[in-house]
DNA sequence: CAACTCTATGAAAGCGTATTCATAATACGG
DNA sequence: CCGTATTATGAATACGCTTTCATAGAGTTG
């Protein structure tokens, strides 16, 4: 073992042993002081202290988790690249720190990594999981759940709350902006969908379909690959070559809707007066003055904090007492992309 | 100690012990078989890996990081609010894998909870420190180093190189927009400004100026006050207030720009026929059609993987190879908000 | 004041791994 | 065929911490 004798590479960190020999107690003091102030005599309780402030003693996380079986860490699974779970990234690392656990990053963005990245989440025992990324197949997930290991999907549901889950209500949002198209008259819509094997693509086109049939309002759908402003844009084109404007397109995302009205106004045509265009997610971008875009916002604190509290549920306590699914609903932001067709 | 005779929660995950048990070898075999696979007889080794894959056992990564007096843990801290860091934040994680080490995130909004942050780093007994947010102050930083802690500045210089760092390089790249729009035949520019106090701020102002000054153009400095689209937008407010409109806006950041643009556009006024606009940073809206900037992409993946190869080298070597500050310079992207001024 | 309950404390065990040290087994050169 | 170099292996230890267990001392009560 290296520390000792090895060039010292810093002068070794002090730890509760070098603090105990300091203020004449036992390590097992220390400890306590730390852990449990009112089990130890107030003067020595002081020593301790100052003997610790003064050797700059920190507690040594790994050796806790170690004898605490716990490590409070919470891996979190992102596809770094989205904007959207990025904002979702540092909403969750906000609602973390009160609770005093810490985030250990899992880029997911291929999936030849992935079993690599499977495997590293086990190795470092991390007490929970944040799943935030699409890109992590269903069976892996389930493994990880088999494993023991509590985890919370970040806006995506699988199975029927086997794993726990928050997102918002994406069918709920989507008839919501339905119901806006068509109280202000729309009579065709072309749903752009990002990916069709996810599942918030699904509830999202399902939730607009629905409320715009009721209406007698078909709802074509379009595929435009991915949830990025290039998808939208390419999906213009593709709208393009069907030789159909609808009078309104329903993007799957914020990003998506981005791109369709950049696509189609470098097509000369306007937004909204030729054609609305609505999105979901409510990101940044969408309050800027180029967009202003009328889109679903999604209580991202809400979200993340509702996220903490049920993955930090399950880990701390035998029963969970936070249910399966968990839906909050989006905020409406009506905003200039949706026009009144009379 | 809980595990054995509490609800066994999941059925202990396997140790080496047990993987040691059922292959009829010793612990230490078994880790010798993971770790110097050379070092043990085929035969034996064998029967190690079939008895780990089939009590699925995975090394722990606490216990590993406890005898090796090292975690493979990467701190960083970031400000979760700004685009240009979540952008970081990606590369970094993506730079990080092959080297085999994970990120241990720190969110670094608030000054309030920087103490717990730092003491937090210190803690997990972190094997290097990434600090990419200029929230977080000098002194604390060098505390850090002063802990013997291999520390990483991301797009920030503080001193003279005792503490590694890796930027774009700012002065230059203002440089060659200064350049630019000198070429272009402006003759009045203002410079608008994120925070007075940041590094970059300061680096990026000179450079501007000091080329603008070289042809005999002068250099307003506005300050925006930090590096945010409604800060840009706010921005232009208090340009139409000094009722001296410039011939370009130099933004200091490419969010900024973009508020700055949209200010302008609010007002009536065109860009770039009226006024011209650069950014900085590269942002991907800036590719945009809405906004289609002229700025300096930074070479994200090059700084991450610079950042990442200089901060392991640190980490790893008694003697560091590299040097101090690392500056790579941007590419200007020419896109279409600077107009000729003939 | 004896019998008892509490409280404060230290010694020791245990968490899972890597590594040193000692030893047994094997190969090799003379 | 013996002494020596080499290799494979297990036992034991260390990493830093929390917690159980045992114990000594203080406080309480009949």
């Amino acid at each position: 073992m290296k520390g000792e004798n090895a060039p010292v590479r810093h002068g070794r960190r002090a730890t509760s042993v070098d603090v105990a020999r300091a203020a004449r107690v036992s390590q097992a003091t220390v400890s306590r002081a730390f852990n449990a102030p009112h089990r130890v005599n107030a003067d020595k309780r002081e020593r301790v202290y100052e003997s610790a402030s003064h050797l700059g003693y920190v507690p040594n996380a790994i050796g806790r988790s170690l004898s605490l079986q716990s490590s409070r860490i919470i891996a979190v699974m992102v596809p770094a690249a989205s904007e959207y779970y990025q904002n979702a990234l540092s909403a969750l690392a906000r609602q973390v720190i009160p609770q005093d656990y810490q985030l250990l990053l899992f880029e997911s963005f291929a999936t030849e990594h992935l079993e690599v990245v499977l495997t590293s989440v086990l190795r470092y025992h991390v007490d929970g999981v944040i799943v935030a990324s699409s890109l992590v197949p269903v069976v892996e997930v389930q493994s990880l759940v088999a494993q023991g290991l509590p985890v919370l999907m970040f806006n995506q549901e699988v199975g029927s709350g086997e794993v726990a889950s928050v997102s918002v209500d994406n069918e709920q949002g989507m008839r919501v902006l339905a119901e806006h198209l068509i109280e202000t008259g729309h009579r065709s819509v072309c749903f752009v969908g990002g990916m069709r094997s996810a599942r918030t693509d699904q509830a999202r086109y399902r939730g607009a379909c629905e409320r715009l049939a009721d209406s007698g309002v078909a709802c074509r759908y379009l595929l435009a690959g991915d949830y990025s402003y290039e998808a939208g844009l390419a999906a213009v084109e593709k709208l393009a070559a069907t030789g159909e404007w609808p009078e309104a397109v329903m993007a799957a995302g914020d990003a998506v809707a981005f791109g369709v009205i950049d696509g189609l106004r470098e097509r000369g045509m306007s937004v909204p007066d030729d054609i609305s265009v609505t999105g979901f997610d409510g990101l940044p971008q969408a309050a800027w003055n180029s967009y202003r875009l009328t889109t679903i916002e999604q209580p991202m604190d809400d979200l993340a904090r509702l996220g903490v509290e049920t993955l930090v549920d399950r880990m701390e306590n035998e029963e969970p007492t936070t249910a399966g699914h968990q839906r909050l609903s989006g905020r409406l932001a009506l905003r200039d992309t949706v026009a009144e067709r009379r």
